[in-house]
DNA sequence: CCGGTTAAAAGTGTCGACACTTTATTTCTG
DNA sequence: CAGAAATAAAGTGTCGACACTTTTAACCGG
């Protein structure tokens, strides 16, 4: 009984696992699986039309992302995060992420301000929260990446997907994107620019801090005050 | 042909996954399997008297440890560690500890003292390197605990084998337990501790990362240039 | 109608098998 | 004897099966 893949596009990864990886991660980041839903392997190895061993694999991975976890007799559930797991996510951010800007802002080159420029550019024609967001997180990933420091990347990566998790329920609370959080965003994206750019790694890393810190406060405002959702 | 088991004890852990990728960590760590060293899932299979199921775990977990890489085709290696990761190593050290000393100052009680105080004291027992180091890398975990922070300490499980091997690494350079090294770190974890115990998070996560920036200088100049081990 | 007991269902851990791909070895051929 | 082609060996990805454990559901006496 081969691929029936009841859901989206078949994209032919020469990795069964990967792929639903990726598939599933995407319906647990965007809210579709809700946080406490249990996560079989059977179930979902009919769901996919495959076999119990990339799917075995992709759930590990998933716990690896933070968006699922085991209990003690190993049964899988999405995991439910509370404003305490933001708070913790937003804080590991702060410290990586400044970091990363320290690094990034000692070889900043104009190659680099072009970049982000024109990613700035598109957060002003952005049309929903959502986009906003994905570009937010794109532009932050580029200074992980050209800080060059794998293992930093790597712990960034163990928190990027919950983030972008507690990014999708709080758009699900306001839905439009109104005319002030696009400027918050966008201006401090400019500020947080001058600095990677100013040459001054410790203002980088500094500003980096501050900007995190103020979407936080943003973010936080909306969320509710335990189990964002069962 | 159940368990041969030609290695060690049979801890009988209920997970053989588990047991595998512990005895694996082990010998990986302590450089029993050298870098580089290539990990076939089938042999290993038989060397553990397993499938290649629980193998193949194993040795996710320990990409997850980056204690292996797997390449393009899959296959797995013992990860060969340079200078570089091992700055890599000590700056993530240095960012995620000191996070964790500040916040474990803000809640630090007579009983944490009493905890690393006991710790200290059997450091300055310690007979071996391996010994000290091992308390020393028990008296950041305890931090690290304390924390609370469950993504620290997920990113610090990240690298925390990987720094044990570059410290098993250096011991095999510089075997016997000098009279220098022991001074010098039982010095620093006490000034580490009375910062700890000040009441002040600043002054904690600052001392921390002094600490760890002084244990890196002096590790680092007896690392090679390149590649540890080929 | 309830608590407890038993039976069915669902789930995880591990195994061995097979197809396909990559790597190593052997065998030709000039 | 070198180099290319064919062949064998080793390795990974995925599958289906089975044993054992945990959950769930059914059943029964009070």
């Amino acid at each position: 009984m081969p691929p029936s893949t009841p859901s989206a596009s078949n994209s032919n990864r020469r990795n069964l696992a990967e792929d639903i990886t990726a598939r599933l991660r995407r319906e647990i980041v965007s809210g579709k699986i809700k946080p406490g839903t249990s996560l079989a392997e059977p179930v979902l190895a009919e769901r996919f039309g495959a076999s119990r061993a990339p799917i075995r694999e992709a759930l590990i991975a998933l716990e690896r992302d933070g968006l699922v976890e085991f209990n003690d007799r190993s049964r899988t559930r999405v995991r439910p995060l509370t404003t305490i797991d933001f708070e913790e996510i937003c804080s590991m951010r702060m410290a990586l992420e400044s970091m990363a800007a320290r690094i990034a802002a000692a070889q900043w080159t104009a190659k680099d301000t072009l970049a982000i420029e024109e990613n700035i550019q598109r957060q002003e024609g952005a049309a929903t929260l959502g986009e906003l967001s994905h570009l937010d997180v794109e532009m932050h990933e580029y200074v992980v990446r050209l800080s060059g420091h794998r293992r930093l990347a790597a712990a960034w990566r163990g928190i990027r997907w919950q983030f972008e998790m507690c990014l999708a329920y709080t758009h699900r609370l306001q839905q439009k994107l109104e005319f002030e959080p696009r400027r918050i965003t966008v201006d401090s994206h400019r500020r947080l620019l001058a600095a990677l750019n100013s040459g001054k790694p410790e203002l980088a890393a500094k500003t980096m801090a501050t900007h995190i810190e103020g979407s936080l406060e943003w973010s936080l405002a909306q969320f509710p005050v335990e189990q964002p959702v069962a």
